[in-house]
DNA sequence: CTGATTTTGCAATCTGGTTGCATTAAATTT
DNA sequence: AAATTTAATGCAACCAGATTGCAAAATCAG
């Protein structure tokens, strides 16, 4: 139940929360702040703006910088602690513009030139997405 | 020589235009608007955001998304045409916030869900680069 | 209940990016 | 070379997404 996640994560669970929690869960794909605040009537962006923040923090979302210059989030699995086992790869529909987690497939370790030490990662393909092909 | 290079790419040799290559030239790191706006006195945002944009069409630079918030462009080899095979990891540094082109290590391929086709991809790793390490 | 703490709503601000438009510079034609 | 056409520049305005200040409302702890 949706209170008992938020709960899990230390979040109390406001009327507003819930609603934002359950629209990410319902939906397929990650959300941005503007998408969230057109779904949702009557909601205000400085409020979904901070509630992603709080949810962000408390790793129950996480969010993905897809190149489309607004940040999507997308639920965390439960267990996640955002660190480099969580991270995955994600996808992003050029003809949609949907972004999706691929949470199946991780990030790629590779050797980089001497000197330079990675803590993380972000790899985003780009193409057409299973729906629009 | 500089006039040459804009030359080739069939990009007219302004004043402007052999300023703004010379600093991505000679720039280690890859350079944003705001960056090259503040190193270049007296020019003109709108104008170095247009120089910009020509250059990436022509294919003399690339830009870079490298989730700083402001994109990054760094110069292309020669004979780039920046489709796929072009393509490479780019690493972020989160202390001195330069972003590095890693033209050796492109981009691995890999197998995405069914019916997901992908045709580009970003690749950024954060950490700490060799300068600040 | 009561005072302290947290969350919310609204307006304002910031930043990077982008565009309209008149001016200037460069290339082409006569 | 002068006239004509085309491209580049500079300035101001605009835009979208992100972020903050602050007072009101909701929630919590004693
Ligand atoms: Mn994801
Ligand atoms: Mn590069
Ligand atoms: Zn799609
Ligand atoms: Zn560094």
């Amino acid at each position: 139940m949706f209170e008992n996640r938020l709960k899990k994560r230390n979040i109390r669970p406001t009327a507003m929360r819930l609603i934002v929690l359950k629209e990410l869960y319902e939906s397929e794909v990650a959300m941005s702040l503007s998408e969230l605040e057109l779904k949702l009537e009557n909601s205000d962006k400085a409020t979904l703006y901070r509630t992603l923040k709080k949810f962000e923090e408390n790793q129950l979302i996480h969010s993905i910088d897809d190149g489309s210059g607004s940040i999507k989030y997308a639920l965390c699995d439960e267990g996640c602690t955002c660190d480099s086992k969580d991270q995955h790869v994600h996808f992003h529909c050029e003809k949609c513009l949907s972004t999706y987690c691929i949470t199946n497939i991780g990030i790629p370790q590779l050797t980089l030139p001497k000197g330079f030490i990675s803590n993380s990662a972000n790899l985003v393909f780009k193409g057409i997405c299973l729906s629009c092909s």
